[in-house]
DNA sequence: GTCTATACGGGGATAGAC
DNA sequence: GTCTATCCCCGTATAGAC
């Protein structure tokens, strides 16, 4: 991977969650990452290739992220890094994972997106045991739940970047998952 | 708005909210509707005025779904009811609010969709002040949770059609809002 | 109101020099 | 590895007949 190449692909991805992906011309890509068009083709072959490159980027992440939270001692410790999880990507690579929540309204990359894989049914699958452990009636319906709650969370942190109520919508998630539960 | 317009704006939508807007061709609506590109220009100017147009029904039928709701008298029935909007949503005109949903990725339509303007508004202070009539300690947080909670709802439903689960999850959800509360 | 034919521009992609 | 020049298709939009 070369310098220039690293730029294209940042740049893409940048210009991709702006404006999304069909409307933003490889000649626009080119003019902001300083590079001729031609090259972006030679190194990825097409428009699509440019993104699988991202989308592998993708994958690898979250597999980062979601190791992390599954190697937790707690049970507790782990819903409670699982909520975080959408804040800790809106802070650290918001334009990245804009681009994948956008993308799962592409028919081309169904299932693709958002929640890639193994990775999502290996984070499931460690709450849902975390659920149990804590006594709640009905684990897996809480997953799907707190899936469900996420995925609104990732939206609305996504769209409106106001910062001061984060935070305060941090804790009151946090609150709803107290440590007693009958 | 003669017959075949409303053939075009049922076509229009039908397939931007399958293939999305700007990867469905005007020539494809014209030949799905069953009619001349030219007369889908000549009714609506230009794609974006076909867009337009579908984005005033949304606004219009949202409004309904909303005042249906803020007229309920007790306050639980009133959270209950915007539980069950996005589940009603889905049944009544999943490809309709799907196009809705997938625009809100897209710069132009930022804000429009999803939550029209007003009725959004209007609808986010009744179940505030019905939160308050419960006895919920912060009404204000209360309404942003559910809110975002419901999006992701939204989202999952518009993905992905299995059917049977849903009761399930649409009883579940209202679980989480009981008759009684400290 | 509706159709056919056509103009126009832009965007993806390739060829070939350096 | 990188750039310049160029091709060509396809999608939006218009003109004009019926």
């Amino acid at each position: 991977m070369t310098e220039k190449q690293e730029l294209i692909l940042e740049t893409a991805l940048k210009l991709f969650a702006e404006h999304g992906f069909d409307t933003t011309p490889t000649s626009l890509i080119a003019k902001e990452a300083g590079v001729s068009e031609g090259l972006i083709f030679r190194h990825f072959t097409n428009k699509e290739g440019l993104m699988d490159a991202i989308l592998a980027m993708s994958d690898e992440r979250m597999g980062g992220h979601v190791k992390a939270i599954v190697t937790l001692a707690e049970p507790l410790a782990k819903i409670h890094a699982t909520i975080e999880l959408p804040f800790k990507l809106f802070s650290e690579e918001r334009e990245f994972w804009k681009l994948q929540f956008s993308l799962k309204w592409q028919k081309k990359y169904k299932g693709q997106s958002a929640h890639p894989g193994g990775h999502y049914l290996e984070l499931s699958n460690a709450i849902t045991e975390s659920f149990r452990q804590l006594n709640y009636t009905e684990p897996e319906k809480e997953v799907v739940f707190l899936v469900m709650l996420l995925d609104g969370v990732s939206n609305q942190l996504m769209q409106q970047p106001s910062d001061e109520f984060i935070q305060e919508i941090l804790l009151f998630l946090k609150s709803k998952y107290p440590n007693s539960k009958a």
